[in-house]
DNA sequence: CTTAGCAGTTTTGATACGAAACTACAAAAC
DNA sequence: GTTTTGTAGTTTCGTATCAAAACTGCTAAG
């Protein structure tokens, strides 16, 4: 039953963020979605910025995430860099208007004026509630968990900093920050 | 610093049940917005079950929602019968095989799999959390609350049940549990 | 009885999206 | 070292979503 309700209240909040997001950020020229893949892509690691992270996190085809980023390239909100290792992969890099439009979007207006008729301990409790929720859909729908590299197992702490143990390279205390394609939370099933 | 994380997994949380849903959903050869649709016309009350109810509820325009209608019509998930008093007016009744749509697809199977590994008092903890957001960003914005008329101002206790000062006629016990496009909080502001 | 306003429809055009076929590169198989 | 399999990303095409605006028909106010 409570269920139901949550399921309703997410698609009703989710319809008002979108359809007033259509309304302001057509001011941009922008889609939700694009605000979306910005978002993304400026709280993501080394590992995961790429078109096959984005269509991941986004939940769309390969194909039309590529028509996304064609679109963010030609407007100069983000610059495609070839990896040096391999070759069939690009890193996408926002770009200082990219930065910009994410910082002015985010988050979505609607909820930017609700935030403070809304108390803070609330908002803590609710973004908690929301976490834990998400996690748990992900993992019962074998999605991906795109969380911080903080709580992965395979993030080592280390005497000078931190070390993961997928890539085996070291992490710096930022790096640990941010969201990773390759997270997986320590198994405790 | 909430705020922005909330949207964030409220973005999240859409995505995954919507690119979900479109995968089954394709199965009954409908679109998630369709489904809402449904939805709304099966717990709304008899002031609301109209084409601007229900585009006002989505955040649609009305062009936008007659297209919805009529597909939904032309597969007969739902009657249109004219209002008795006003001409203008059609109501929008579902049918048998709407009102099994709704309960086949409501909630969506990404959250009835996360149900059973998400504790009870969190998931009613969480509901009531997300609907005073809606509430508040509703608030804010202007927009209609779509709430029930057990809630509201116009509706009023009386001897033998309920009766809405804003339509001037008696509401049964069930009416008060269905949501109104003319519902008004208690001005606490 | 005229005018303003509301409920709903239709048309048009832009954009989002998935499906599937495709290119280019990488790594494993043998 | 050549073939096979797999992966990152692109292109094309058809369908669906959506808003904008012009439209019909009804209602109600002046």
């Amino acid at each position: 039953m409570s269920m139901l309700e949550i399921h309703q209240f997410l698609e009703r909040l989710g319809n008002l963020i979108r359809s007033q997001g259509r309304r302001t950020s057509a001011g941009l020229d922008l889609q939700p979605v694009h605000l979306n893949a910005l978002y993304y892509l400026s709280i993501c690691n080394r590992y995961s910025d790429t078109l096959l992270a984005v269509s991941e996190y986004l939940g769309q085809t390969r194909g039309t995430t590529s028509q996304t980023i064609k679109l963010l390239e030609q407007r100069r909100l983000l610059t495609k860099k070839p990896d040096p290792v391999d070759g069939r992969v690009t890193h996408l890099k926002l770009t200082a208007s990219g930065r910009k439009i994410v910082l002015q979007s985010w988050p979505s207006p609607v909820l930017k004026a609700a935030e403070s008729l809304f108390p803070v301990d609330q908002q803590d409790a609710l973004r908690d509630q929301l976490k834990q929720l998400l996690h748990t859909c992900q993992k019962v729908n074998d999605q991906k968990t795109f969380a911080i590299c903080h709580s992965c197992r395979h993030n080592e702490k280390q005497a000078g900093g931190y070390f993961c143990r997928l890539t085996q390279e070291p992490l710096s205390p930022e790096d640990v920050t941010l969201i990773c394609r390759e997270h997986e939370f320590p198994q405790s099933a």
